[in-house]
DNA sequence: TGAACATACTTTTTT
DNA sequence: AGTATGTTCA
């Protein structure tokens, strides 16, 4: 209907649709989807169900827009929450439009910040080399302050202070705002202040950013600088923000602002840098971008780091004349898996009603099963993996989902010795590595050598023979010649140190400078495109530090090498990709991408990862693993206001991501902290109606003594849980003859919770086709074939009970008998 | 200063 | 259980 006012490049009239066709991009959407691409107006808020083609609307609307000449690829400013979905979406959208998506901003919100802020920043004491902290630098930078300040005493841990700040942050609050409403009185919070403070100090002087400031700066710098926010909206005539439910107040802001109407002549902002985009002569005035925001109240699952579901409920009231669409239809998954997703997601009260639906037809029914133990559990999964590949279906479509990291452990025990071709996603993270990060730092002491941090790290890796006394002993001779530390290293003869000491830090510093001159040259030429990797490479061998891990014995220590290795070969990567990325771009890059942005998905394995990271993604068959009270929903969560119903939420996303096949399992007993608790199964299984479910196994099978009575099942009844009579929520069968075909006394045994924590190795076993062999789990079987090569030998054993199993030989737990 | 040893703490989720 | 940190001793 209504057409918002054109910023029409040339002379091409609005709508000019016809020219190119739009057809193709239209073709196939439903009405829903159809106004989603087509309208125009300030606002669209598109609330789009799992699986409602919510990225193909998205990356449509672009195309459209850019395809009738509505908008120059330049106006655009598309933001979504991980790098991996940005790559997705510049991709289609380029596969659409081709060369004409250049130029568009498509970027997560961090992202987009750093490249304002990296402009900006000297405009607020900043310089554009900044560094920019992860989470563990800022534990770290706040473990030493809290140290300083003795804040311990007053029951404040570093961890407690990082989160009560990030919060703040979130909320664009401050030292001095928190200050003024917080009860001055109580000793605990003024210290809490003064390490606030005192933060903040840290971070400006070693000229870094945290991740939350990423925002919060940019947000403030608009504010405190309108004419600079008037460049950025005049540019960004279109901005689109995908799962805008997730976004915190800061990002909301800093949407705000973006969207605002200019209202100030500002003088001619882009001439200098070639971002002239159109006339300004005749727009003194300017309303405010076009807004396009989509997202999933139902799949709002970062309420605990400040993600504000009220920006996405409130929509119409922050954007009055906005436009509402509801996308319902679902594309993905089998009616049987909406079916289960609705009846669990519905149990959320204040919320709209919602029901995805699909004309896919049933399809499957979803899988139950229930593990003695963990490992047992992890067997299910790899055992049910293997079937489903022997069937057809590639690794690459198939993903374990679980609630807690710490979760993995088990899985990739069963997965290594049943030879599952696996990866974790997320988790503990490439660049959270010690030798990485210490790598990091010597690249931070190059690019940002005011980063005392990056400086104070590297010291004396590798040993120098520089301890906590020389370290304080060169703060105070900086401080007391305000110079800064890094300057202070390389005076080191003036530092009243020994000669050893002395001639380490004079290696150190002259180390740092040979790479500054490799990456940075002085003279302002330009470096050549190899010369972040180069100067990595010089940093690492010539500090010793390669060396010193060369010479350990610790065996980790190989390891190690490898890892730096990996890295020096990210770093060459880059430079063929960006040959004229400088180190303050590849630092950028390093702190933003995480490892869940690897996009080498066509790699044949089975996807390992929280049902967190899950969020976007889909796959053919998809295990959700640990579907146990107090772990999901998570027992933290129950304190919390809305914490069950953010569980709710995140087992929704969970089951959401599967097309074909969902398979829930659990396990009965979970050991955490070496201690072997009794698990409950999950209150969610029971909200699932027990027709849809097959188990194969379940949680009355295995609880049950002799096959009477479930354990668990009456204690869930004596706790006033809402079952009676039938009784069969879990749809346990009384399956004929199980006890004689399978005792279960033997069930336990079988898998005890520990499946040796040390890696076993089995050295050169000799197996080949027709040997018989002993498996500590499984019992005796015979060896089919041996494939592979080397470590990676698989044995293929049919085995007397069990069936068929792959193992790898040099780590399963088998005799040859 | 550095290595060996003892102890405490972990485990909610992440840009 | 495993790691990370702190403490003690050489």
């Amino acid at each position: 209907m209504t057409e918002a006012p054109l910023i029409v490049p040339g002379s091409v009239g609005p709508r000019s649709m016809g020219a190119q066709g739009q057809d193709d991009l239209l073709a196939g959407l439903n009405p829903q989807q159809l106004e989603a691409v087509t309208y125009r107006g300030p606002a669209l808020l598109i609330v789009a169900g799992a699986g409602s083609g919510k990225t193909s609307v998205l990356t449509r609307r672009i195309a459209s827009l850019l395809r009738a000449q509505e908008a120059w690829p330049s106006q655009i400013l598309a933001i979504t929450f991980t790098n991996k979905a940005a790559g997705e979406m510049r991709e289609r959208v380029e596969a659409i439009v081709g060369d004409a998506a250049r130029g568009m901003w498509i970027s997560t919100f961090h992202s987009a910040c750093v490249r304002i802020l990296r402009r900006e920043a000297q405009q607020f004491g900043f310089t554009k080399s900044f560094t920019i902290y992860d989470s563990g630098d800022s534990r770290a930078l706040i473990k030493r302050l809290v140290k300083q300040h003795e804040a311990d005493a007053y029951g404040l841990t570093p961890g407690a202070v990082q989160s009560r700040i990030s919060k703040l942050k979130n909320e664009l609050s401050d030292a001095d705002a928190y200050a003024r409403q917080a009860n001055m009185s109580d000793p605990a919070e003024r210290i809490f202040v003064e390490l606030f403070a005192d933060y903040q100090r840290q971070l400006q002087k070693a000229n870094a950013f945290d991740f939350d400031d990423l925002i919060g700066q940019t947000v403030h710098l608009f504010r405190a600088f309108p004419q600079v926010a008037d460049t950025y909206r005049r540019r960004f005539r279109h901005v689109l923000v995908d799962e805008y439910q997730d976004t915190n107040h800061a990002q909301y802001a800093l949407i705000h602002e973006l969207t605002r109407p200019v209202t100030g002549e500002s003088p001619d902002p882009y001439a200098s840098n070639g971002m002239m985009i159109f006339e300004p002569e005749t727009t003194p005035e300017l309303e405010g971008a076009s807004l396009t925001v989509v997202g999933d109240s139902d799949q709002s699952i970062y309420a605990f780091r400040g993600a504000d579901i009220r920006n996405i409920s409130e929509f119409e009231r922050d954007f009055p004349g906005a436009r509402v669409v509801l996308l319902e239809q679902n594309y993905r998954s089998t009616q049987n898996i909406l079916s289960a997703a609705n009846a669990v997601i519905g149990n959320n009260f204040d919320r709209k009603d919602k029901k995805l639906w699909s004309d896919k037809g049933d399809g499957d029914m979803i899988v139950g099963f229930t593990g003695y133990s963990q490992h047992d559990e992890a067997q299910f999964v790899a055992d049910e993996v293997e079937v489903l590949h022997r069937a057809g279906m590639p690794y690459s479509e198939m993903a374990v989902f679980y609630r807690t990291n710490s979760q993995s452990r088990a899985l990739e025990e069963i997965f290594i010795r049943s030879a599952v071709p696996y990866k974790i996603m997320g988790g503990t993270k490439f660049y959270e590595r010690a030798e990485i990060k210490d790598a990091l730092a010597y690249l931070v002491a190059v690019a940002n050598p005011a980063d005392e941090m990056a400086v104070r790290r590297i010291l004396n890796k590798p040993r120098r023979g520089i301890g906590d006394v020389t370290e304080t002993a060169i703060a105070r001779f900086a401080e007391e010649h305000d110079i800064t530390f890094r300057q202070a290293l390389s005076v080191p003869d003036q530092l009243g140190f020994g000669p050893k000491i002395q001639a380490g830090i004079a290696q150190l510093d002259a180390v740092l400078a040979e790479a500054t001159e490799i990456m940075l040259p002085a003279s302002g030429e330009v470096p050549a495109p190899t010369a972040v990797a180069d100067g990595l490479s010089v940093l690492l061998s010539k500090s010793g530090y390669l060396d010193a891990l060369r010479a350990s014995r610790d065996p980790q220590d190989e390891a190690r090498v490898e890892n730096l290795d990996e890295f020096v070969a990210v770093a060459r990567d880059f430079a063929r990709n960006n040959p004229d990325g400088t180190i303050v771009d590849f630092l950028t890059e390093v702190a933003l991408v995480s490892d869940a942005d690897d996009l080498d998905d066509e790699s044949g394995s089975v996807s390992l990862m929280t049902m967190h990271t899950a969020k976007g993604l889909e796959y053919d068959a998809v295990f959700v693993t640990g579907v146990e009270e107090d772990l999901i929903p998570h027992r933290i969560s129950a304190g919390e206001p809305g914490g069950p119903q953010e569980e709710r939420r995140l087992f929704y996303v969970g089951i959401t991501r599967a097309r074909k096949r969902l398979h829930l399992s659990l396990a009965m007993t979970r050991a955490q902290f070496g201690e072997v608790s009794v698990a409950m199964p999950s209150r969610f299984l029971q909200e699932i109606p027990a027709g849809l479910i097959d188990w194969r196994q379940s949680p009355g099978d295995v609880n049950s003594r002799g096959g009477m009575q479930s354990r668990a099942l009456n204690a869930r009844r004596g706790g006033g849980f809402g079952g009676s009579g039938s009784g069969d929520r879990f749809g346990v069968k009384q399956l004929p003859g199980r006890d004689s075909l399978k005792p279960l006394s033997t069930a336990m045994d079988k898998f005890p919770n520990r499946v040796t924590a040390k890696m076993r190795d089995n050295g050169d076993l000799e197996l080949a086709a027709g040997d018989r062999i002993r498996h500590s789990d499984f019992g005796e079987g015979r060896v089919d074939a041996v494939t592979g090569e080397g470590a990676k030998r698989i044995a293929h054993v049919r085995f007397d009970s069990a069936g068929q199993k792959k193992l790898l030989i040099k780590v399963a737990p088998i005799e040859k008998i």
